[in-house]
DNA sequence: ATTAATATATAGGTTAAAGCTATAAGTTAA
DNA sequence: TTAACTTATAGCTTTAACCTATATATTAAT
């Protein structure tokens, strides 16, 4: 089967006779039928009715055309679209980031837009695991994450580690703590995200460092609701430094982790094999200077 | 382009490699390489950043990737539906009916299920001129419609003449009447069908024979809410003899009308220049039938 | 630095298939 | 019966997809 063979299949259904459609084909018409002999060969049925007066669609054929049409308005659109990725070289750049790190988009994207005010930026806010696939599938071009696996289709490039905080409800015993220990947290009832997230194996970590394992009351894999959660009583929760530094915080008590050795890192995944053009290096590269301004 | 170039190409992103891909493609290394450069050539733009260790696409290749995937996808389901109707000969059996005949599907598709039963029917409720559309575009079998203009794609077979009756409110003066002629429409508030619709024409002609415009207080395209308003007082509506002998009718009055020459036709509409597998033949017969059953 | 290994690209010839012209065979309408 | 129109067949030509052999380029190891 052969996209040529569809639009033959096509013209003849448009123009109703084999003649008048290999004229507007610009072939000949004992080549348009044997290409569609060929074709029906091929599929195992015939397609056409054929007699001098008129050619009629049988019911293979009707259903032949269903499935042969979105082919070939998307043979049509492939034409277009590569056409117009040769003219701007690239129309926009989607980038995958934590919903943790989301505050500090607004700042490098005002710096990206400035150099490039034509191409569009895509924020896909996910996990650390959904990340890496969809850098894996091409979905986005690059992501700042905190990996908990590593893939050796990906590149790694650290720009930050970040300090750990406790947040809690207004009047839970930490408010009057300066900074906690990983001691501290024994007993506590947790808010969590949910499997795939770094903070979730942050916490983990956290606690086994203290020795023992969390009870978790609630997970989900948004921030906001986890603040909320938190607010409303449910428990406390381990956020990154980005979030306090950039976040809404009242209403809760906000405490640092101390002596602890455990940081959260953040690194600028890409994929390894593949050509990254010029704009998406240079977001890279704000991320990154971003990082070693604000640390 | 060409759904062989695709695949060539999808191979190389699977594989990484020319060399692999070939391989795999069942093709020499030189013959790969010189069908992607055939298709950078027509696309205008390169696809991978060749290397000798590793190609790596390019942000075009990205794009033009997740063009081709669907079109790789659809070939694939091709060869499997083509497959199935081979064996199956016929799947389903697509008819177009007006609201107003819907209820006397049951029987026609209890008699069609007894000899087919493994061949699924689709029915899709529409008004006139939707149902010719349809049939013109292949997405119906056959049709039972009353036509309100006539193309030369389609055939045409009466089957039936409908009486047509008055529905009014439950309090309306027509209560009384035992029969209505057409000058009794006079002066009404109608509740009528929108344009496309044959309904819609009929109460025009009616009116007409009468020698007055009727007042349209409210046009719709179902039959359920053409009687929701008559029984609600908003006005009075034609409707046809079957939609009276298969519809509940309580809550509002329903009166012949009488001493009209005007009837509604029913008609099965099919492709003319389309080959019907038996199956359609036999429930086109079952409709004809039906009507002559009934009259 | 040199060499071995491994990758893609080029050159030139072969083969398969898509194309052509000429003509046959079938159908409809005058 | 013939003229006009259709699709199908026969046989040849041309295009392009394919092959093998070899060149070129890069990496990794000696």
């Amino acid at each position: 089967m052969d996209i040529r063979q569809m639009k033959y299949f096509h013209a003849i259904v448009k123009y109703k006779t084999f003649t008048k459609a290999a004229q507007l084909l610009h072939i000949s018409q004992p080549s348009l039928s044997s290409q569609i002999k060929d074709l029906e060969k091929e599929l195992g049925c015939v397609l056409f009715e054929r007699t001098t007066k008129i050619v009629s669609l049988t019911e293979a054929g009707i259903n032949f055309l269903k499935l042969i049409t979105p082919i070939l308005e998307q043979e049509n659109r492939i034409y277009q679209e590569m056409e117009d990725l040769k003219e701007i070289g690239l129309k926009k750049v989607n980038i995958g980031i934590l919903p943790s790190q989301v505050f500090l988009l607004p700042k490098i994207i005002l710096q990206f837009k400035k150099k490039y005010p034509n191409i569009a930026i895509n924020i896909f806010e996910m996990g650390s695991k959904d990340m890496e696939k969809s850098l894996e599938k091409y979905d986005i071009h690059l992501g700042l994450t905190s990996p908990i696996s590593y893939s050796k289709f990906l590149t790694y490039l650290p720009v930050y580690e970040e300090e750990l905080f406790i947040i809690a409800p207004f009047d839970h015993p930490f408010k009057t703590y300066s900074h906690i220990t990983t001691s501290d947290l024994i007993g506590q009832d947790f808010i969590s995200y949910k499997e795939g997230y770094s903070l979730r194996e942050i916490l983990l970590k956290v606690c086994s460092e203290a020795g023992f394992k969390p009870n978790i009351m609630y997970e989900c894999g948004r921030l906001e609701t986890i603040r909320q959660l938190v607010i409303s009583g449910m428990g406390i929760a381990i956020v990154p430094e980005n979030y306090i530094r950039f976040a809404i915080s009242d209403k809760m008590s906000i405490i640092k982790i101390v002596k602890s050795d455990i940081r959260r890192p953040l690194n600028i995944i890409m994929s390894k094999d593949r050509h990254y053009p010029k704009p998406v290096h240079d977001l890279k590269n704000y991320f990154f200077d971003f990082f070693i301004e604000t640390s």
